[in-house]
DNA sequence: GTTTCTACTGTAACTTTGTCACATATCGTG
DNA sequence: CACGATATGTGACAAAGTTACAGTAGAAAC
């Protein structure tokens, strides 16, 4: 399998810009947990998801965190290389959440393709409203959702993408995605149990009731 | 004056495009507090301010509002132009805060141009990261500043954009462009002038200490 | 198998910010 | 000058963030 399949546009390059791509893009791995791109200017480069998932967030002075969107198969990751695109002025941080591979692409290989190529600066339009929109979606949510809101959904959303209704998450892990304090985590998931939508462990919040939870996102008020 | 004067990349363009770009490009006016884009899918197009001042916001099903950032004379406007970049899907509104003077570029013509030259389509994508960038600047402010700071900012900025220390603007129009309640703002200028910061009179501000609320920006905690 | 250590969870008290419900004040217009 | 509309002021309360500390489960050490 090769970089060509994850690569939506592939079929519209040259066939001079396949091979730079399929020479210059080199395939590694990264461990749950491991730190891919730590938010300082030096630039790692370009990001292409193979398989697994990571989480680009921003993180405070005082080191809140919040968790800006994640990559999945196929995504791909610009603020890891804002060398690239000057304007880029902010720390983003990319770390593994699960066992994944990806492709890295040196940022002067994609620099010289997107002076070239319009398809390729194109697409990376594309990918950068599609991220914009993203975060414009997540300041909604954090400007005008309440909390149980906003908390129900993220763990629905936990349930789909580890594919099971027991979620290996403490909530530290919560509050540095949804950016606020664990205490705060904590007491709404207490609230969640007596009203019988999780059960809580150490380490694990099991979902009981998922359409609870989505009335619950789904209210009006 | 002409719209080539505004364009940074004007000069790297072919004749064609240039001929284009002035052939489409239509000088618009319009008054402080009017309403450019609504923020439906509408396409009205792309925007290059002239002169004046824009204020680019999005809103809540509540009508909460938020400021995600200004346009100033040279700034081009690309979410009010969704439909070129398909992977834009939220809406943003666009109102003049001052009497402006614009051009507005056909969303027809730009996807053409975009599609054939290299150089407009990176410079979109100049705009479009350093557009993100203010967006995530903005969360941090929202996540992690105290209220007070932002204040103190905001009134500081205003007096730049204004070039005056008596601000002609409400409590209600701050809230608006800070994400908060009218009260909140209220509240914290009714602080602000026990301390000195400001004197307050009905629709204006007078900012007494700018120094203060520096300071205030500054401190630490 | 017990002890010890560490990371995780629970909770109370308090501060800050947002909400709600009104009261009061100022300005422009008839 | 009276009236209406818009702007500002305020108290009581609710929601969320902060601080400080206590309890507890599980892993590691003994």
């Amino acid at each position: 399998m090769d970089i060509s399949n994850y690569l939506p546009i592939w079929n519209k390059l040259k066939e001079e810009e396949k091979e730079t791509i399929l020479q210059s893009a080199t395939l590694l791995s990264a461990s749950a947990g491991e730190h891919i791109h730590d938010g300082t200017r030096e630039c790692t480069g370009l990001l292409l998801v193979a398989s697994g998932q990571l989480r680009a967030y921003i993180i405070s002075e005082s080191g809140r965190e919040i968790t800006l969107y994640r990559l999945l198969e196929q995504d791909m990751c610009l603020f890891s290389a804002s060398c690239i695109i000057r304007s880029l002025q902010f720390d983003v941080l990319v770390k593994a959440e699960k066992d994944t591979k990806f492709w890295l692409i040196s940022t002067e290989t994609y620099k010289n393709l997107m002076d070239k190529s319009v398809t390729i600066s194109n697409y990376t339009n594309e990918i950068l409203a599609s991220r914009t929109s993203d975060i414009i979606w997540l300041m909604e949510q954090v400007m005008w959702q309440s909390f149980d809101k906003r908390l129900a959904g993220f763990l629905l959303e936990e349930a789909v993408l580890e594919d099971s209704d027991v979620l290996s998450i403490t909530h530290e892990e919560i509050a540095n995605h949804m950016g606020t304090a664990r205490e705060v985590v904590t007491r709404m998931l207490k609230y969640f149990q007596s009203e019988g939508f999780v059960s809580l462990s150490r380490g694990f919040i099991k979902i009981e009731d998922s359409e609870g939870l989505e009335k619950l996102v789904d209210k009006e008020n």
